[in-house]
DNA sequence: TTGGTCTTTGACTTCGCAGTCATTTAGGCT
DNA sequence: AGCCTAAATGACTGCGAAGTCAAAGACCAA
């Protein structure tokens, strides 16, 4: 009672369906089939309609990895994130993913544990001989030159190569803080408050940055504090300004809206401050949160559409192109005018 | 001025370092290189030094592309998931992830716009001879039967196979909404709505009927609208619900937690009624929101990490052994006793 | 030294497909 | 019918690594 697969004509087989099997039952040569399946090839039309007729009857698809081995395109783009959980980045993965699919590309997902975590994964990315990489975390300039030296097109994602220029994606944190610092300022605040992110954080440090330099533009020196990104730093943050400024802060900048979120919670449940009549507070993202009835936060919306079309692009131009220069794409973030601070 | 490409021999080389350069280099055939890579294979300690010290100097990696090809493992499992910007589906991408990536397994992700388009993406999870699939979305029977003629074990996520045995990891939906409905029968509630997902869910669905069902074992009928899982949904659903009670809806049941919180923000801020004073909301997932503050949303948390974990284990017990048997793992989700709803 | 066993090693083949090249066939024109 | 061009087709090779097999060393005992 051998279990020998049947030569089962009409559909499926288990597995394994080659080139050769469609071939042979369409009785043509292995190399028609490889044509009628690419785009612009010299196939008869009734022979490509018997090919593809025989390649359904056996179910045969196209096997990927031997199609890379030879052509060296793998249609593989690596992405790689850090934080998943940050209610930002889920939806950029989205947009990413769904833009490149439309490309006839594929995602090879790298999700970190901590932004500086990459070296770990690069190894899998060279083994997997991806065409390009969308990275947002941060990549040492040993990383940057290794991409370009195994000629990996990279776009960046929210962070720009330090000392390297590389193609890169930002939303411009100094616009955005700017408009934040200025707005506040001009509503007459003075004793401000910053909450940034991690020290290995790129974004976290640019905006922290931004805020304070525009803030000594303004003369004001304000109080800084590191978070982590989520909901709870920021409460505990403000907590921190709170006891460093005597209670008298006014104005609380988070450099992202789940801290922000935190931060207004903790004022108002907590602490009993007014948001935003005896404190105002800030964000950077406008994730979906930060619109809900319950926060209104002001903050700046990243246009999130457009900079994961303008990634998507630019990868794969530089896929199809590996000499162009890198581009620096900055894209204004959209002020929010929420419920949460006085502006203005 | 041709730009031919040094033959530098130190350090890296544009594109393409083979096992053959690798072997070249230190002296040895290229088998040696194979096995120098591989885990238990006989190579003299002395050898496999030389052969990493060559490979380092040229930055070789071997090529997973060639080795899925000749091995027919790719390492690849694919993850199916619908909707990313739904808050939960990202906690569970990253923990999947990072646990695949623990057992040198790479994710090759798949974001679909609704949960039933599954078909689209079909066709190129069998190009890429995926080792085997995660799946957060609906399979047809002939999509699960697929998946087991081309040999690809499969894990369903939160779903079962409808019709057919497949392995699948579920937060119980029953024992949840019963906690959920017992408590709020208990507590006095007796105009029930409940805010279910979109028809092509299967969670949607297996929670809106488990919630009927309970409340027809108390002999209360229910009221039941249709949302799409996000916060817009929540507010809309409760409107029309309201309306649908004459405003004397005491208990909302959403499917979601995303829902729940529009529900509660529409309820406290546009209709006016109080949480849970006049009214009890009650949500599904727990997601990170539903604790904050402003919401202590009353829900059923999903142990998420025993769930990824169990859906990791399977898949790879599956990936090993191909014929072990269909496992149906049901985990008990957790009542987060919130301050969104009157229990008990 | 010889024979035997165990370990290391390299030559060669294979995986599934794309592309090159030579050959055949069809089509158009006189 | 004859000739010429263009389209269609098949034989064959190679992508990069793994595994098979046989040959070559290493090591030990007699």
């Amino acid at each position: 009672m051998a279990k020998k697969k049947p030569l089962d004509q009409t559909t499926q087989e288990k597995t394994g369906v080659t080139s050769y099997d469609v071939a042979r039952r369409a009785g043509v040569s292995q190399s028609a089939v490889s044509r009628a399946f690419r785009k612009g090839a010299s196939v008869a039309p009734a022979t490509r309609a018997r090919i593809v007729e025989a390649a359904q009857a056996l179910g045969y698809e196209p096997n990927a990895i031997a199609q890379g081995l030879i052509t060296k395109r793998s249609n593989l783009v690596a992405i790689i994130i850090s934080n998943l959980t940050n209610l930002y980045y889920p939806e950029v993965l989205a947009e990413l993913t769904q833009r490149l699919s439309q490309h006839g590309v594929r995602v090879l997902l790298f999700s970190l544990a901590a932004e500086s975590d990459v070296e770990e994964v690069l190894g899998q990315v060279w083994r997997y001989r991806v065409d390009g990489a969308v990275v947002a975390a941060r990549l040492s300039t040993d990383q940057l030159v290794a991409f370009s030296n195994r000629g990996v097109p990279l776009v960046l994602y929210n962070r720009v190569g330090e000392g390297v220029p590389v193609a890169s994606v930002c939303c411009d944190s100094d616009l955005g803080e700017r408009a934040l610092v200025d707005g506040l300022v001009q509503a007459g605040h003075r004793c401000f408050g910053i909450i940034g992110g991690p020290a290995d954080s790129y974004v976290g440090e640019e905006r922290a940055n931004a805020a304070i330099n525009r803030l000594a533009h303004h003369g004001i020196q304000a109080q800084f504090v590191r978070g982590r990104f989520d909901y709870e730093s920021g409460g505990a943050g403000l907590r921190t300004l709170m006891d460093l400024t005597d209670g008298k802060l006014d104005a609380l900048i988070c450099v992202n809206d789940l801290m922000a979120i935190g931060a207004m919670d903790t004022a108002r449940n907590i602490i009993g401050k007014k948001v935003p009549n005896e404190l105002s507070i800030t964000g950077f993202d406008g994730v979906s949160p930060a619109t809900w009835e319950a926060y209104q936060l002001t903050t700046i919306r990243q246009p999130v559409r457009r900079m994961t079309q303008a990634a998507v692009a630019m990868l794969l131009e530089r896929i199809e192109s590996p000499d162009i220069s890198p581009e620096q794409r900055l894209f204004a973030g959209e002020l929010l005018s929420g419920r949460s601070a006085r502006l203005l």
